[in-house]
DNA sequence: TGGTATGTTCCAAA
DNA sequence: TTTTGGAACATACC
């Protein structure tokens, strides 16, 4: 489901309910959706407080307090180590993760695989339909976030910054943005939407871009990014609901209805194992790798 | 029944 | 070596 504005308004949604709170339990339906085991997981968390409620690509990160908790550290560890020692709950989504508290009334609430119980005695459900989802407890975050590349909406994410992740490799445009490594938040939808915007094929060469179409580009993944989150992400089945951005859509899900710019019909391809949909007039195939 | 789905990972093939 | 394709993970819907 969610890709970076659909993670970055649960967060937002959720920090005033959990940043400050310590989590008292952790019920878990679901063995193998935590990472290293439920037992870790629970360990890691229960009895510690949520110091800072944040997103890293399309992770959901909960930092911990060191303080109480069964996970208790000597001064000596604590000393050699970061301002973290209570160590991170993150948390990715996949195609179908999502948050409901248990005491929002929904009689047809499915598909629960955990359960978070809070300090205010409010408790916080975590609902997969296709258990893809997982929820890590780790005192690394490196370990987990090392790899991924830079976040599209922050200063660092400049044109060359752009420029050096589509040089020095020959690769389709859609498959290097869907690359968490390389930019960090991107998902299929907002990929067609950034490549439309930009007027750049998906299939076209990472390599053989024009420093004009690479500014293009640049501009077009933040603008995107920006406007979803100003609507709150898109809504689809019951994966993610309460966002307004499939109304601004330009590609993703028009397949056959006519280009918003030039009236042309939407085409889609299968491109990466994935759906892609494209303007064949404003997004000329010109070469490939 | 088969095809499809907002994501990631692993392996094989090119 | 690098990039791409396919399958797998698991479930529901059309």
């Amino acid at each position: 489901m969610p890709e970076l504005p659909e993670v970055e308004t649960i967060v937002q949604a959720l920090r005033p309910h959990l940043e400050g709170r310590r989590f008292t339990r952790y019920i878990s339906r679901w063995a193998k959706q935590a990472v290293p085991s439920t037992a870790a997981v629970r360990r890691g968390i229960v009895g510690r407080r949520i110091t800072r409620l944040w997103r890293r690509a399309k992770f959901i990160a909960a930092d911990l307090e060191d303080s109480g908790g069964p996970g208790r550290r000597s001064r000596g560890e604590r000393a050699a180590s970061d301002q973290h020692f209570g160590g991170h709950l993150l948390i990715h989504l996949r195609m179908s993760g999502r948050f409901d508290w248990a005491d929002r009334p929904n009689h047809k609430r499915r598909h629960i695989r955990a359960a978070f119980d809070l300090d205010d005695g409010r408790r916080l459900l975590f609902c997969d339909m296709r258990k893809f989802a997982k929820i890590i407890y780790t005192t690394e975050l490196d370990a987990v976030t090392g790899q991924l590349g830079i976040e599209p909406l922050e200063r660092q994410f400049t044109a060359t910054a752009l420029e050096r992740a589509l040089y020095g490799r020959a690769r389709q445009l859609k498959p290097l943005l869907l690359d968490q490594t390389v930019i960090a938040g991107l998902g299929n939808i907002y990929t067609d939407e950034a490549l439309f915007q930009a007027g750049l094929h998906p299939t076209a060469c990472s390599e053989r871009l024009s420093r004009e179409e690479i500014e293009r580009l640049r501009t077009a993944i933040r603008a995107v990014l920006r406007k979803a989150i100003r609507h709150r992400g898109t809504s689809f089945d019951e994966a993610y609901l309460g966002g307004g951005m499939q109304k601004y859509l330009d590609v993703y899900g028009r397949a056959g209805l006519p280009c918003r710019r030039c009236k042309t019909p939407i085409e889609r391809l299968r491109i990466a194992q994935r759906g892609t949909h494209v303007c064949p007039n404003c997004q000329p195939f010109d070469g490939k790798c």
